[in-house]
DNA sequence: TTATACTTTCAAAAACAAATGAAACTTATT
DNA sequence: AATAAGTTTCATTTGTTTTTGAAAGTATAA
């Protein structure tokens, strides 16, 4: 295999992925574009390389921007913007997780908190209404605290204790 | 609040979150309504209370069954099937962590270790690559492996201990 | 201030995913 | 073996999300 195929390969599977986990299909592979590039690409090089339109080119960086797991640069002297992938991978995942959090799971969160805190339940579907709501909230804010702990630290002395209790 | 606007709250923030996640609306809604459900649901009810159609009701439901989350339940004397859900949520989660590693990590992980193996790679766009793509391995592999991990033993001493450290 | 190089926006079109519903199928009952 | 009760399938329709592309917007340079 060559290194255009591999590329390829590459960025179709990164862009199923995200696909599979609710991130648009230009999105993820733009992404995965930046990270295998060795040299910031602007939108023209990018738009070229994955056959996309101009319009969706900027929607999509922009949201790979608000997301902070890409990042704008200037070239000295040129009015062009550039693109680049964050390349800590660790810091990759912490800033997915973060953001994912927010916007999904915290909202979430909110709505299980209310819904089992439902008053005055004599029936047997209200008792059991609240039970569950009230295991899935518990459940739910244990795994985003846990997701929290392990990728804000990733270099602490914790993670590293569990990696190795992990083994 | 009463219970039919929280259980309807419920329902609708369980399905926008599968969407989130990838996961088809109602596929998610079925799921969230059996959770809440204190007693077994034949396809007629989940028809009735979610205003889906037979097919859609049908094939969800099959879906879910696949992924292992809820179950079929014979009355005895009658025809008809029941519905039920997994009702331990760890379990449940340890369910979705393996499913979702089966479909969509891992085949991510066989492509990325293939392409990460590019050999007489002399260019730097190319050592670029493998770096990159073998450093994408490494992290997902691992993070695989301990949502495994975490998952599988729930009730081990590892799970326990890790939950101390993170308290 | 005008031309130029580039980016963003957004209405319309295309693509994709999900849902419908009627027919086919299965299994049990008389 | 015919009827009934229930379930599954799948071609078609509906709905949602993504993409396009042209127009509007911005910033720089001459």
């Amino acid at each position: 295999m060559e290194l255009s195929q591999a590329k390829n390969k590459f960025i179709q599977t990164w862009g199923s992925l995200g696909t599979q986990w609710g991130i648009s299909k230009t999105m993820a592979q733009i992404h995965a574009l930046l990270i295998v590039s060795p040299e910031v690409l602007s939108m023209e090089d990018i738009m070229a390389e994955l056959h996309i339109s101009r319009g969706n080119a900027s929607m999509n960086l922009r949201n790979l921007i608000d997301w902070g797991i890409i990042f704008k640069e200037y070239k000295p002297g040129e009015r062009r913007e550039y693109f680049s992938a964050e390349d800590n991978i660790d810091e990759l995942a912490r800033k997915i997780a973060k953001e994912r959090s927010k916007r999904e799971i915290k909202p979430t969160l909110r709505v299980l908190q209310e819904v089992s805190q439902l008053e005055h339940s004599q029936t047997e579907e209200a008792v059991h209404f609240k039970k569950k709501t009230a295991e899935l909230y518990e459940f739910l804010s244990r795994a985003d605290n846990m997701l929290e702990k392990i990728t804000d630290y990733k270099e602490s002395w914790i993670t590293k204790t569990i990696m190795k209790l992990m083994k």
